[in-house]
DNA sequence: CTATTGGCACCTAGGTGTTAAATT
DNA sequence: AATTTAACACCTAGGTGCCAATAG
């Protein structure tokens, strides 16, 4: 089975960010004028992302690999639809800081430097690549699967590098998260507690809080729970 | 999510086989001389494979899809590590008779005919393709997502053809099956909740029955469940 | 009548934060 | 003292055959 795990090396390193990666297979001649045939590139979740971002994202990372939530799912545009691309993402280290989180304050003050020299870079190649434009463009790519780990020997579903020509990089601010191993900051637990429908267990069952805000319905998928149409009951049939 | 669904047309339909299909992704001549280069295919699990066909093997199929059990895995031997292949399995009738279950007898019998020239072919490409010789050979090439399906309008997963050049066809006599919307033959039932992991709910508790029979780790993963090792008390922590 | 469908209980498989213990 | 690990209860998601109901 095809598993999808992002190396991140490092202990409390402060400000990774997100990149997603575009690349056209075979291209006939590297120019600028078919980069210029604005290709657009949309974080889906965006909403819930900035959430994440305005408290400070954090995300867990574990020796057997963790998933992001929220997951990066983008809509791409203005590809050549005959054109085969491959779609990745990469985790870009946005200092060289090592981080702690002050408690009291509920902020990350530096607390030393990592040398990220000796971090090769680890790109997450989409599954379904390669694939044409077309195909890209018809459905939201998605990277769900992808895990975060410490473990340095793993490298499944990584490569070394793309072609150096015909890449393009996309971006996006309120993807930057911190890496932790146990979450510092309450508020970021509570919200994944209220979003991450497999953290269903730890939802405070009094309030019904934040499970009325579908702003994404893909990030919150709790209108297909079953539970919500079956009989209540609980009856067999005769 | 990539999802493989195969269709299987026709209700009580004897006889269909199952074959692997390996293609060479642009490939700069097509000619005898390399095809003689001695790719072996080997089915795995084969023993399993062949007490289902002493019996008579059938497949559920639903309008949802259904999965095939035992599986289809194959090892693959002789590939060109560089050279990109494809690998598909394909579904072909064996004849275009119908055949109905004579509950008595145990036996199948010819009940009519069935049109197959309506049938589209339906391969189902394995989604790692296309992959090089050597990350084909270096791992087991499993096609356990394959669902069959009466669904007609379903074709998730699914090409129209192969190249016609380059393309070879191994097939495997005990991957035979009948395809049913229930099981017919009760000895089949019982092997497949024998075998089947998901199923065990429905073993008998008094027999031990063939659940040592480990011939193929692969197909039976019993020896990984976690009910044998877990604590049996059931207690929480204080 | 036979063949098919849909709901079900019971599984596997694996994604959550929690907690206590181990590590540094 | 801070960080990491491992086991755990509680979820989601989905693969089984069974059985009653429906379709043909």
């Amino acid at each position: 089975m095809k598993e999808a795990k992002l190396l991140f090396v490092g202990r409390l390193m402060k400000e990774a960010e997100l990149e997603v990666k575009l690349a056209e297979e075979k291209r006939p001649k590297a120019g600028a004028e078919s980069r210029a045939g604005g290709v657009q590139v949309e974080l889906q979740g965006s909403e819930l992302w900035r959430r994440f971002h305005d408290i400070g994202t954090e995300m867990i990372i574990t020796k057997a690999g963790r998933r992001m939530f929220p997951s990066v799912r983008v809509k791409v545009k203005g590809l050549e639809p005959l054109q085969q691309y491959y779609i990745a993402i990469d985790v870009v280290p946005v200092d060289s800081k090592r981080y702690r989180y002050v408690y009291h304050s509920s902020q990350w003050m530096v607390a030393g430097n990592t040398d990220h020299s000796c971090i090769t870079p680890r790109l997450y190649i989409h599954p379904d690549s390669p694939c044409s434009g077309e195909t890209w463009m018809r459905q939201i790519v998605s990277f769900d699967r992808v895990k975060l780990t410490n473990n340095e020997m793993d490298d499944k579903g990584h490569i070394q590098s793309l072609p150096a020509e015909g890449v393009q990089t996309f971006s996006f601010q309120e993807t930057e998260f911190t890496t932790v191993t146990a979450y510092q900051n309450q508020q970021i637990t509570k919200l994944k507690i209220d979003r991450n429908p497999f953290a269903k267990g730890f939802r405070d069952p009094g309030r019904n809080s934040s499970s009325f805000h579908l702003e994404d319905p893909l990030e919150s998928q709790d209108f297909l729970n079953p539970t919500y149409v079956k009989d209540p009951s609980g009856n067999a049939r005769p």
